[in-house]
Order: C-alpha cells, then sequence, then structure tokens
DNA sequence: ACACCTTCGTTCGAATTTGAACAACAGGAG
DNA sequence: CTCCTGTTGTTCAAATTCGAACGAAGGTGT
C-alpha cells in the first residue's frame, strides 16, 4: 500500500523512454508488417510462427509452446495456424505423448517460404533499429529489455 | 546493392536485442491492455487517445493530428473516436480554418475518466519498465529509441 | 476562373485478435 | 479405480484493425 495519495508519475526521462519505447514499436510494425506482406505475402506473426518452427528440432512445435514464444493467446494461434495450413506452409499432426496434443511442423514448402522471406525481413531489421545503434546501446537495449521480459513471463505463471 | 549474395544475418547480441524489443514489447502490450480494462474498461488505444487529448492545448486535436501521435490509420482512428464518443468521453466538432478538418475534443466526463485510469495505468507502467531498470539504462533506452523512432518517422515523409 | 494534385476524414469489406465457453484428456490424491 | 483439478486446442461471437476507395475541399500554377 502506498503512502501517498499522489500517485508517482514519469519524470522527463522516464517518459522519454516509455514514449519512445510505445512509438518506436509501432512504427517498426507498421514497417516490418508492411516489407513482409508486400514482399513474401505474409504477416509478421506467420512470418513469426515460421521463424519459431525452423528454429526448432524437427522443425515442430506443440501449439501451446509455440504460442508462449509467439506471446499470443491460444485461439489466435490456432487460427493463424489454419490460415498458413491453407497456404501449405505449415502442418499439423497430433502428439504421441498427449492425445490432446498438436503439433505443427514446417513443410518443405514452409521451409522454402521462410528461406526466400528471411534475408529482406532481417534486411529491414537492420536497416530500422540494429544498425541504427552502437554495440553499447544494443547490448544495454539487449539486458534492459531481456529482463523485463523476463519479469513479465514469471509473472504471468503464478 | 550489397555485395553478396548471403545476408548479414543477426550475430547473438543483435538477435538478443532484436528479440528483446519484440517479447517484451507483447508482453507489455499485453498487460496493459487487461489492466486498463479491468480497472477502466479502456483499451491501450482508447486510453491513449485520451492522453494526447488531455496534453493536448484546448484538450483537442485535429484527427490526422492524433493519429500520427497515435502511429495508427486514420480509419482505425475515426473508428475508435467513435467510440470514445459513445462513451461521452470524446467529442467532434469542426475545424474553423478548413471545412473538412474534423476536432477531436476531451469531454468533461472525458477529462474525469483520465485522471481516474492514469495513477494505475502509471503505476504498472512503473512497475513493469520503469523501475526495472536503473538510471542509465532508462537514458540509453530513452536515446536509442527515440534516434530509431525519428529516422522511421521521416522515413514515412518523402 | 480553370485544371490539377494533394489532403481530410469517413466508409466499406476483409482479415485478424481476443476472451469466454467448451469437450476431451492428463495427472495426482485419496 | 475414482474423484478432482489443471491442461489442451478449438469454436464462437464480438471487437478491432487495416488498406483501398470515396466524396469533398484545400492549394497551386497558369
Amino acid at each position: 500500500m502506498s503512502s501517498l495519495n499522489e500517485p508517482r508519475w514519469l519524470d522527463q526521462d522516464e517518459m522519454a523512454a516509455w514514449r519512445g519505447f510505445v512509438v518506436a514499436s509501432n512504427l517498426l510494425n507498421r514497417r516490418l508488417e508492411r516489407q513482409l506482406k508486400d514482399d513474401s505475402g505474409l504477416s509478421h506473426q506467420q512470418y513469426e510462427i515460421l521463424v519459431h518452427l525452423s528454429a526448432a528440432p524437427g522443425d515442430s512445435l506443440r501449439m501451446t509452446e509455440l504460442a508462449d514464444k509467439l506471446v499470443t493467446s491460444k485461439s489466435g494461434l490456432t487460427y493463424q495456424v489454419t490460415q498458413l495450413e491453407r497456404m501449405g506452409l505449415v502442418g499439423r499432426r497430433s502428439c504421441p505423448s498427449d492425445v490432446r496434443g498438436v503439433i505443427a511442423e514446417l513443410t518443405d514448402q514452409g521451409r522454402e517460404m521462410i528461406r526466400q522471406a528471411a534475408p529482406g525481413h532481417v534486411a529491414l531489421v537492420r536497416e530500422l533499429l540494429i544498425d541504427v545503434l552502437t554495440r553499447e546501446q544494443l547490448a544495454v537495449l539487449a539486458e534492459s529489455l531481456g529482463t523485463v521480459s523476463a519479469r513479465l513471463r514469471q509473472d504471468e505463471t503464478p
């Protein structure tokens, strides 16, 4: 319980950090969305699904694991996996150790798609974020946001 | 034009920064969305509209200016302002100097809403982001993301 | 005054996202 | 084994988002 009625507002630096985060996040997403759609016909979310699958052993992951990595809702993932399935980029199969489980796995076509889409995406991430910052800034960013993410993750799992 | 076929992939630090950014952004949005909805019945976007209006002279802004500040599409803003209008938090009036123009302005009820919603929101932003980081980290974050945002903004306006 | 290009906000349809509700199953305590 | 609680993925309705197209008006150059 706080000892003051008046909340601690954000000072100038804190506000700058927070606004910067929100604005940069929105602007970046907007740009990446456009680039991926124009270049490969994928949404950012769909691209990330393919990336996480291709990074996983066997190019496959359980739905729940995938949803956690993507930081999205289960229902949202169900929808997007269905879309990717229709595009022939991802397949579903049932989990051997758990009858309820569903495993999403990359198809050959999905592997080809990510191979084709990744370079343009990475190049833009570089141009808009990575190459704009110094090595030190990147290091601080990585550590800061890593900490923030870790805290948020463990908060969600009580 | 690049001189190599193989793109420059992200190294470990760069990847950590980028993933940290994406994950933190998603997790933060998720939490703030929930908090605002539960606490005040507002979406994050709606909250931000109220904030930007209350920060503007006369508690009012033109639609286009507001859309720029929010980093959203014009149609998206039209929709949300209509919602806020139905809730009685925002009003529309026409612009004196431009017949096409529409000015969104905070109502008394809107001012009351933001006064009621802000403390809880700010407290959570503190708890999840600001107070987790050191002063130096915040400074670097602010400058880094400020630069990134500025570059993105001017890229959009050719 | 005229044609021309841009800007403003809205409307429209399509795509996406979310949380709640659900049925089926897993895992343990008793 | 049996009950009980938690998990898993899907379905559903509702809310939101976006881009393209639009009508209306501003602003400019001739």
